[in-house]
DNA sequence: TTAAATAATATTGTCGACAATCTGGGGTAT
DNA sequence: ATACCCCAGATTGTCGACAATATTATTTAA
């Protein structure tokens, strides 16, 4: 039963962490001969791993031209939350069919984090206990094809674009109270109202987003 | 402008509708020096192909054993469906508000060319006329990362789903009056209404399959 | 001086060969 | 007879080298 991991997987970890901490800049070139240097492995173990980032979107890639860190631009970020709304709605939704006991206790647990994070003036989002939060409500749909999209391709995106625009929410505590809403419309099995709530937290989030964008437009 | 295209752009084409036409029939082995002698390339270019086949779902892989055409089990399709009805019930809110008079003009030519086929008692879904309807408005919706999660990935399990059951649906006629419906909202600019009935629609598809599923099921 | 054409360089695409691992069959011991 | 172990064959993983293409620098002509 052990993880058989090849020099790929190990390799997409690798390079999709270094992209997380910015040594692989958003937009910037990967080189094959370069990085296959830094990394000790041969191009075509790297080219593998490349390919792999390429499907979760993270990089892009030319024939013949080579592959790039993608760019987020404010039009795709748009993008990305109107198919979350989609789709962690249903996730919310299915959810409150299945969830387990168990599973509404952890989500308890991520609430009274939340919670202590505020009182402490933490920075909620910065520690990325929202994707947790998140991750586990799709994770309670016990859909896990909606899981893999979410949690592999989708959630990472939008970690990659907190990093790039440096994301420092205020919506902190308001983001709580919806949270509560969620959980309290998935505790009582309220399907209809789950996937309500959750659509309108994420629609707050991107209106937020819209605001900043605005601002920083209007110069 | 031309454009570029490599030996894995090809053989993932070849082999995509080697899968859809069953010559790679479901659940069987993809060996490399086997299919790398039939198309006359190298394993290298036959293992990229494949792992693009992996990315869009239509392979699962497993390190140092291989990689199989996907068997869709009758659960992981109903999580499609659910996928589907989030993700079209999107799309169709976002053509309302978007689409183009070009555009309405081919939805409407579709729906004519649905409405003969009925006529003439030809099998609409054979036909693969619904995957272009659905098609249509995804991309009325203009937003490009739905439109790539969709057609390149979901409308392909789905394709092959087809196939791999026989998938000959009685519901062509109330199909027929439901796609009607979806256009009628979105021709109207009324978004709820559109994402109503095409939830509503991709819902009636479900339920259909799972009546299926229980009549085979209970021999 | 600028712009186009061309040559030099570097990068990506492709391939065949070797190493590591899995699968299946035969043999042995209980 | 059955279960376990071990070995042979085949398959996948990995690598370095060569070919094709793009990029950059240089030269030349207008």
């Amino acid at each position: 039963m052990a993880e058989v991991t090849s020099i790929p997987d190990r390799l997409f970890e690798d390079l999709k962490t270094a992209i997380f901490e910015g040594r692989l800049s958003v937009g910037s070139k990967l080189s094959e001969p370069e990085l296959a240097r830094d990394y000790e492995v041969s191009r075509g173990a790297l080219r593998e791993a490349i390919g792999r980032l390429e499907a979760c979107r993270l990089v892009t890639r030319k024939t013949n031209v080579g592959a790039r860190v993608v760019s987020l631009s404010h039009e795709k970020l748009i993008e990305i939350f109107h198919v979350r709304e989609a789709l962690e709605g249903m996730a919310a939704r299915l959810a409150a069919e299945a969830i387990t006991e168990e599973e509404i206790r952890e989500l308890e647990r991520l609430l009274d984090k939340h919670a202590n994070d505020i009182e402490d003036n933490h920075d909620y989002f910065q520690k990325e206990g929202d994707v947790d939060f998140h991750y586990t409500i799709v994770k309670a749909s016990h859909n896990g094809f909606l899981f893999d999209l979410l949690c592999n391709d989708l959630y990472q995106l939008v970690r990659l674009y907190r990093y790039q625009f440096g994301m420092r929410s205020k919506r902190a505590v308001r983001a709580y109270h919806e949270h509560c809403n969620i959980v309290d419309a998935i505790k009582r099995r309220d399907a209809e109202m789950a996937e309500h709530m959750m659509r309108a937290h994420i629609r707050a989030s991107r209106e937020n987003v819209e605001r900043q964008m605005a601002e920083s437009t209007a110069a």
